[in-house]
DNA sequence: GAAAACTGTGTCCAGCGGACACTGTTTGCT
DNA sequence: AGCAAACAGTGTCCGCTGGACACAGTTTTC
């Protein structure tokens, strides 16, 4: 295993501490992450740098790599710091009802911290937080005749839909905001080049609100899924 | 409108040259954001920098600056250039044939091209081939009763799995690479942690190939649109 | 009491995006 | 024909980044 990955998952997985001998650390990871997540939240995660996280602590930038290797590491401490812990699934939910709940939660927490989305880019070591929203996606699919990789592929359409809806949303923004000004520069081009986009220019102009991406995309899944689950147990 | 959105929307947008009267450009906007693909096609986003690009091209740094304001713009170059055409709708194709090889099409850009999952990330202005993509699938839609922002959200539903997939399958990585280590990490992890999360250890333990995830999702997605389909067509 | 182990600091470096002043070239206008 | 405006590419400079390293001060163990 390299160095990296296996620091990484030390930091994430490991023993909290350990008693030594030298004076005592005056931080916690805790309080870098917190550090860290208050910065992104407030400034995106473009604005976390060592100086910056180490400044809101009242300390020097090289005093943070006493507890963290990098700045990838920090981040995913930082991820798994934000990131919720998952809806326990309500008594006698069955397993649409479950995932429903759970896509809506992931979109509220991805709603709350939105530089979750940049830092989840890419191929990295996952948290025990975040791994155990895959377990209960995948707790809820068991029992219905799907396969061990069937389970894992819901779970990766559902958390990929739900990152499209955030992404989107995102993009949106608050009125006034720069991102929300990018819907309008949409709607300019668009109507501009309406001759080669009709099909998208006839569909913004259709009147209706457009909240109700992330139930669309999630009724639409759970649909397939349930013929999928249906076929599957009248079968058996 | 923003300076810098509307500098992008020219740049991507706009007339293609302007006769001067200074001394002739040596250089064109294709061959700067080809030599950026060519860079992160090599070794990935990061390592896409000014010095770089205009190092491959023999010249400064600063003299890309006659051509695009900022390395965000560069980026947006770089994407048109790296994104495909749409497929063609095949002659005679149903909505749902067109849509299965769009998104195959599409993974296959993202398979050539993964940086672009990080290129694409937070909010931006789309590019006209960009949006090529979501007038076929808006076009697909056309004529089965979904309304207007139905029919977008159901691209953003399709774009957001193929994404989902190619992020997936990037961690996967060659054999050997760095982001196949991770897959070992998080069996390691998993099976260490197995009470944990016992639903995800089982669905790893079982056996079948991991490769149908796209084709899985888009199964399921397809399904769904269809069940809508079949009842707003009915209902008629 | 001495040595080992540890924390936090200061200094230094290469690389980044970008501002700006400058030289040299090409063009259109008078 | 000549000149001035407009433009292309260069070199220098700045602030910031992530990180390496040596160092001083503190605490524990032998």
């Amino acid at each position: 295993m390299s160095e990296a990955a296996n620091d990484t998952v030390r930091l994430l997985w490991g023993p909290p501490a350990k008693p030594t001998r030298g004076p005592k650390p005056a931080l916690t990871l805790e309080r870098i992450a917190a550090a860290g997540v208050e910065v992104a939240d407030a400034e995106g995660l473009g604005a976390v740098s060592m100086q910056r996280v180490a400044g809101l602590l009242d300390f020097t930038k090289m005093s943070l790599y006493r507890y963290v290797p990098g700045k990838a590491e920090l981040i995913a401490l930082m991820v798994e710091s934000a990131v919720d812990e998952p809806p326990r699934p309500a008594d006698g939910a069955d397993w649409r009802e479950q995932l429903s709940a759970w896509a809506v939660h992931l979109a509220a927490t991805f709603a709350r911290h939105p530089w979750l989305l940049d830092a989840t880019v890419g191929p990295r070591v996952v948290g025990p937080k975040e791994l155990t929203w895959l377990e209960r996606v995948v707790a809820a699919l068991d029992g219905h005749g799907l396969t061990g990789p069937e389970r894992m592929d819901a779970a990766v359409l559902l958390a990929g839909h739900v990152r499209g809806i955030a992404e989107q949303s995102r993009a949106a923004g608050p009125a006034g905001s720069p991102e929300a000004e990018l819907l309008t520069v949409l709607d300019t081009v668009v109507r501009r080049h309406a001759d080669r986009y009709p099909a998208v220019a006839a569909a913004m102009a259709d009147p209706g609100g457009r909240d109700q991406a992330l139930d669309f995309g999630l009724e639409r899944i759970l649909d397939g899924l349930a013929a999928l689950i249906e076929r599957r147990t009248r079968q058996t």
